[in-house]
RNA sequence: GGUGAUGUAGCUCAGCCGGUUAGAGCAUCGGAUUCAUAAUCCGGGGGUCGGUGGUUCAAGUCCACCCAUCACCA
């Protein structure tokens, strides 16, 4: 029976750029997302910017635009940031839409008709050049404690006291210096202190599977003893100048941004079930059938178990199936650090041309369902993503895919396929289990030692030995088939994790027209590709680029921040051609039948290219990146209808397309999306 | 200051309700192998399980205190 399943991340906020912090998160998400689709539940992955509160009002101002200028295009920033990692939204949307406003008073009315809302005068600071009231972060001062200067509103971070605004010795205003006044005004309250809230909390945070076990004594602390009551009320209004939405019939006060935030998941959704003709309160009634899952920094457990269910119990809503907290990432055992170069943005990391999966494996390795912290230590990222990936799990194509091809024709050929299968099976129950519970890296672990076992089944069986023997080729068959046989059953289990390379491993080694589904353990592939390459090893140069790039020195310039960067070759927009201009160059697809070293040549290789129609002979100069054994069988792009030139070892009949850079390393070959055929026209 | 979490080999981590010589991967050392992106396989070395004290026939595992790191609260 297919579940129905709503999954949210949290919702970044508009500032700032998105870092690996950040990508804790979603790629936890994205990987727990994929799991439920690969098993044919319907799941939705959903979420949006936070768009709304005195930050993003205050460095727009900062930047000379407008706040909806500044969230569109942080908006850009996430979809490009968060797609370039793999995570799959099935909708990334907004909180300043139509639909979040609109949620977001009616919440607002119904918990008003349950008598949940209060008004009342509360004094708060107030900056008289400005004309705002002043969240306590923009209020700095003398620390009352050991008197440390330009200390924050709330916590001094000399000795760690923490105190309340008032309690500052000469404070200023962040903002503009002044001195901030206490000044009094009308906020709206949700009342938490309200015993129907403090009923429901009790029962709820406590309900099995809703919260993680340290999640739910953290409950109990704050809520405390039965009839304790220590829960207070939830001011929920900010005064003008403030970007939100306004309260309805309050003029002047608007929503605080932690009110609508939460509210921007079901805005995002609403907007989604709209694109989809999904029904939303299918999703969102009391007594919903479906289930919805929160995952979120522990830092903000706060507001999602307690709050938020709160509301959504009161406003006649259903309540969150489960929330998952994780912990806080620390970049070699310490707190990022912009001046150390570990405060590593998700754009560095894909402009430098690291590979996205590899970050995703490594934080799957580490992440279990608890709310530890996870450290990200640089060397062991490398040591790790190399040993496993690429030693480990592709090596077993890679060692023994060139036997199938060479003698079988890629078919695959099974003595005892059944007990296989089974097996395959029981192994998919085991990893099911540990990334249903989000127990990725016990996960990875299993997996990882199913690789081992190939590994070490392949060293004992031998294949390079027994293919010496002509009278021994059933046995080599069988041997290379299970190989590739387990090789298929661990890239199954890893697809939630490595989604790219296990389409890659599907569409273009076992020749699948679509991604793998769970299910597919309990299949036998039947054939296989010539294997190539899917993944490169990090170079340990590359972690050196990565914290380069991020490091921040006292005076940074923007050539600085990426030294690295292939950013030299600039675009010649002075030189436009036109479309018949580019029409003259007949591009075509072509399959490199065969590839060979020429001899007395330093740079080149002599290609066959196959058009389809017709076969031509390519020199090519890129000896010094590719093996010509790893070049037969693939697919690239090649200039059809250059003239031909003679050279010195033979008539090269056209080109082959490659990128290089002009001080980065590498000649990288074009590869046409699978399904391309020789012979097709690039246009 | 209070509460909680964490502290196990060089690195990253497993260790269920306390029970034989504390495990894995990586790294390192020795050997094998050459199919594979110097990948793989076999074997060895390496830890007084943060510290101190206690409970117990028996503690990494329970208790107390202390230290360190992190978080939350006032």
């Amino acid at each position: 029976m297919p579940r129905k399943i709503l999954v949210t991340s949290a919702l970044p906020y508009a500032n700032g750029a998105t870092h690996f912090g950040h990508l804790v998160e979603y790629i936890q998400t994205d990987i727990w997302v994929r799991f439920q689709k690969m098993c044919g539940h319907e799941c939705w992955y959903i979420c949006a910017d936070d768009t709304h509160g005195t930050p993003i009002m205050l460095r727009a101002e900062q930047e000379g635009i407008t706040p909806e200028q500044l969230i569109a295009r942080v908006h850009e920033e996430r979809l490009r940031d968060f797609g370039g990692f793999h995570v799959a939204f099935d909708n990334y949307y907004t909180t300043h839409s139509d639909e979040t406003k609109q949620l977001a008073g009616d919440i607002y009315a119904r918990l008003q008709a349950a008598g949940l809302i209060e008004t009342r005068s509360i004094e708060q600071f107030y900056d008289p050049l400005k004309q705002m009231f002043l969240p306590d972060r923009y209020i700095k001062g003398e620390c009352p404690k050991c008197g440390a200067k330009d200390q924050y509103g709330d916590n001094c971070e000399v000795c760690g006291a923490a105190y309340t605004p008032a309690e500052v010795k000469n404070p200023y205003s962040v903002i503009s210096g002044a001195k901030p006044e206490l000044r009094p005004s009308e906020h709206y309250f949700f009342r938490l202190s309200d015993p129907r809230c403090q009923d429901f909390l009790r029962h709820y945070t406590r309900e099995a599977g809703r919260l993680q076990p340290e999640a739910a004594n953290k409950m109990q602390e704050w809520l405390g003893q039965p009839g304790e009551n220590k829960l207070s009320d939830w001011d929920i209004s900010r005064d003008a100048p403030y970007f939100g939405f306004e309260i309805p019939d309050a003029p002047g006060k608007y929503f605080y941004v932690w009110l609508d935030a939460p509210i921007g998941y079901m805005g995002s959704f609403r907007n989604f079930c709209d694109q989809r003709g999904l029904n939303f309160d299918e999703y969102w009634k009391p007594d919903s059938k479906t289930e919805l899952y929160h995952f979120i920094g522990k830092d903000i457990l706060y507001f999602h178990a307690l709050f938020w269910p709160a509301e959504l119990a009161h406003a006649g809503y259903r309540t969150p199936t489960g929330i998952f907290a994780h912990g806080f990432l620390t970049v070699d055992g310490a707190k990022m650090s912009k001046s150390r170069g570990t405060f590593i943005t998700a754009d560095s990391y894909l402009r430098l041309g690291l590979n996205p999966e590899w970050l995703r494996y490594y934080y799957a390795a580490k992440l279990n369902s608890s709310m530890e912290d996870i450290d990200l230590n640089l060397e062991d990222f490398a040591a790790r993503v190399n040993s496993d990936l690429v030693g480990k799990y592709l090596n077993i194509a890679s060692r023994c895919a060139g036997f199938l091809t060479k003698f079988f024709d890629g078919k695959l050929h099974f003595d005892a396929a059944q007990p296989m299968r089974a097996a395959a099976v029981e192994q998919g129950v085991l990893a099911a289990k540990s990334y249903e519970a989000r127990e990725y890296s016990r996960a990875v672990r299993d997996i990882m030692a199913v690789a081992d076992r190939i590994n070490e089944a392949i060293a004992t069986a031998a294949p390079w030995a027994v293919a010496k023997d002509e009278n021994k080729r059933a046995e080599l068959h069988d041997i290379c088939s299970r190989a590739l046989h387990g090789f298929y059953v661990v890239t199954i289990l890893l697809q939630p994790i490595l989604p790219v390379t296990a389409r890659r491993v599907a569409r273009e080694l076992f020749d699948m027209q679509r991604d793998f589904r769970w299910d597919d353990l309990d299949a036998m592939p039947s054939r296989v590709a010539p294997y190539t390459h899917l993944m490169q090893r990090i170079e340990p140069q590359q972690i050196a680029a990565l914290v380069e790039a991020n490091r921040e020195s006292l005076a940074p310039t923007e050539a600085a921040q990426f030294p690295q960067l292939p950013q030299k070759d600039k675009m010649q927009t002075d030189a436009l051609i036109n479309i018949d201009d580019f029409a003259k160059v007949d591009l075509r697809i072509a399959r490199i039948a065969n590839a060979e070293h020429v001899e007395g040549a330093e740079k080149l290789l002599k290609l066959t290219l196959d058009l389809g129609t017709e076969t031509r002979t390519v020199f090519a100069g890129i000896k010094s990146a590719y093996d010509p054994a790893t070049l037969v069988g693939r697919l690239t792009v090649m200039v059809a209808n250059l003239a031909p030139r003679k050279m010195k070892f033979g008539l090269s009949e056209g080109m082959v397309l490659a990128a290089s850079g002009s001080d980065s390393p590498g000649i990288f070959l074009l590869s046409p999306d699978s399904g391309a055929q020789p012979g097709m026209r690039v246009k």
